[in-house]
RNA sequence: GCCCCGGUAGCUCAGUGGAUAGAGCAGCCCCCUCCUAAGGGGCAGGUCGCACGUUCGAUUCGUGUCUGGGGCGCCA
């Protein structure tokens, strides 16, 4: 293990010590823009001009004097220099460099992960849709996320566990058992009978016809509910593994009414004080914990709000021992938020106040032809996660809605996503994948020779291009785990794809020359290895052969 | 009206308190006797919405403003 950019950073912050005890460096080493700046940069100079009244430049210089030559003689860099305002400019040796190659290779699947000093155990929350439709494509995006966020979080060592989430209680239940039943009775939507706000979608009419296919009972309202549940639940259930998502833990709203966790909430905001009763209904001062207005608990008809379920759904998160739980939900949802920790800290049992976290994603647009689609045969009203895979495919679906900040609203362009499947990013890392696969096929040596061969050949700019990159892999992830956002491994994947397709034109793998061939190979073999790493990460195949 | 999130290239989007702001698509030019051309090389394209402030330095932080989206129920 090179431990070079330990040592450095080691020096870093012993010189800020020195000079300002009372200002430690909140950046120690950067990576330059331009690699003609070296392979770091030291920005201390800069961040210490204003507290010890000096010039960047000559703080700079004594650090070069000082603690850049005991770095020089030890090894740990090669050359130190002042540059523009007051960077250092640090270069590696080329050996500390190109060591991430067997690095990697002698972690295999495992590089990447981190050990993770404190395990915690995790939920992540997704998708959580009614059992009144079919998937659409905001909780494709919900999918494709949340699915990468709980990998990530299991890469850094975490015990994570996926849970779903379904509200099969309440009005909207009622709603589609009413739908199905009209249907099944020969009621168009809008017709004479139809239930006010019922569902319009053709599912009806097919779950409808299916329900009357088994001979079952059109007035056994209960009957009708219960098929036309299971009957989502398992269409649901179909596109989620289509999706290559799995869960965990599926948690039932009414499991909440009927072990008594709803009744427990409401009574312990009654013992919080907290309460009062205003117009016929029970209200929780939400607003002493950071809410706009207080929340009825309790409706004048004796009922309770959704608030009250909901609150008593995440008590059930803490006391299962989830220390950490992280609900993905469109931005829709944000009013949620604050009302919900409102009501966790009411409770006042122990629950911390930022809990649950949350990652609101925007909307999703889909375009198709130059213009936005937004009917579904299927779905009635919106794109389904259904027909997205079957118009582009799983991997593209999933790199595609995972491969933007949540809170951006965004576009999904079909026509580049599968008209233009060649150009696409998703194939573009596949096929990187592909020709390294293929390139070890056609040696045909043992992989693991790959391991013990020597690396000093590899002296290329895109070799050790491509090194730095692969170097950059765990920090990248754990980043990218501790901001939420696994957008940030599809980024770099295709980062990682671009360089090798450049370095792949531009030098022969498979050379005469058996010390520079094998040192090739290993950097390949290296590459694959983070690629497959990357993308089992997102959900996405790695395929040998394209 | 109040709260939240965006506004970066023609389009879709990354990015960062620092040295010439990036990628893909679209456009133009070039590269397969050679390990997969689902690829590569190049050209062109930007007042980082606007203003002020903090800072040695702001596209990045703060305030204001314009603009787009979402949320403001005894719905779930």
């Amino acid at each position: 293990m090179d431990d070079s950019k330990d040592r450095i950073e080691q020096a870093i912050a012993e010189f800020a010590r020195e000079l300002a005890p009372d200002k430690p460096l909140t950046v120690l080493l950067e990576r330059p823009r331009n690699p003609e700046h070296g392979d770091y940069a030291i920005t201390a100079a800069l961040q210490l001009a204003k507290a010890t009244g000096r010039k960047p430049r000559d703080i700079a210089e004594e650090f070069i004097q000082t603690k850049g030559r005991e770095l020089l003689r030890s090894g740990a860099c090669e050359s130190l220099s002042v540059a523009g305002a007051g960077f250092i400019n640090v270069r590696l040796k080329q050996s500390s460099k190109t060591q991430i190659v067997r690095q990697i290779l002698e972690a295999g699947a495992a590089f990447g992960r981190a050990k993770a000093a404190k395990r915690e155990k995790i939920q992540v929350e997704f998708v959580s849709a009614n059992p009144t439709g079919p998937l659409h494509v905001g909780h494709g995006r919900q999918a494709a996320l949340g699915d990468a966020l709980a990998a990530l979080l299991e890469a850094q060592g975490h015990d994570v566990t996926r849970e779903f989430y379904y509200n099969d209680a309440g009005a909207q239940i009622q709603n589609l058992a009413l739908s199905v039943q009209a249907r099944a009775k020969g009621i168009e939507p809008g017709g004479a009978g139809w239930p006010a706000d019922g569902y319009a979608g053709d599912y009806i009419r097919e779950i409808a016809e299916d329900f009357k296919a088994q001979t079952g009972d059109l007035d056994d309202l209960n009957a009708v509910r219960k098929f036309a549940v299971a009957f989502l639940r398992q269409e649901q259930d179909i596109d989620l593994r289509k999706f290559g998502v799995k869960f965990d833990v599926y948690y039932l709203e009414s499991s909440l009414y009927a072990d008594g966790k709803v009744d427990a909430a409401v009574q312990g905001f009654a013992a919080s004080g907290k309460t009062y009763e205003k117009d016929g209904a029970l209200w929780l001062r939400t607003t002493e914990y950071g809410d706009d207005k207080d929340r009825v608990v309790r409706k004048s008809d004796g009922s309770y709000t959704y608030f009250v379920p909901d609150v008593a759904y995440h008590v059930s998160k803490w006391r299962r021992g989830f220390a950490r739980v992280i609900n993905v939900q469109g931005t829709d949802h944000h009013s949620t938020v604050t009302r919900v920790r409102a009501g966790l800290q009411a409770l006042g049992v122990g629950i911390p106040q930022g809990y649950p976290d949350y990652v609101l994603h925007s909307l999703v647009k889909v375009m198709r032809g130059g213009a936005e689609v937004k009917i579904s045969k299927r779905a009635g009203s919106y794109v389904s996660v259904r027909d997205l895979i079957e118009w582009v495919g799983r991997d593209a679906v999933r790199f595609f809605l995972v491969s933007r900040k949540a809170d951006t609203e965004f576009t999904f362009d079909v026509d580049l996503a599968l008209a233009k499947s060649e150009e696409n990013p998703v194939y573009y890392v596949q096929y990187a994948h592909a020709r390294i696969c293929s390139v070890l096929a056609q040696w045909g040596g043992d992989t693991d020779l790959l391991l013990h061969v020597n690396l000093d050949s590899l002296k290329g700019e895109k070799e050790l291009e491509l090194a730095r990159r692969l170097a950059e892999f765990p920090q990248m992830l754990g980043n990218a785990a501790a901001e939420l956002a696994p957008h940030a491994v599809a980024f770099y994947l295709r980062a990682l794809a671009g360089e090798f397709h450049s370095y792949y034109n531009a030098e022969r793998i498979l050379l005469e020359d058996e010390a520079l061939r094998g040192a090739r190979l290993a950097l390949c073999a290296a590459v694959r290895q983070t690629l497959a790493n990357g993308l089992a990460l997102l959900g996405v195949s790695a395929p040998e052969k394209m």
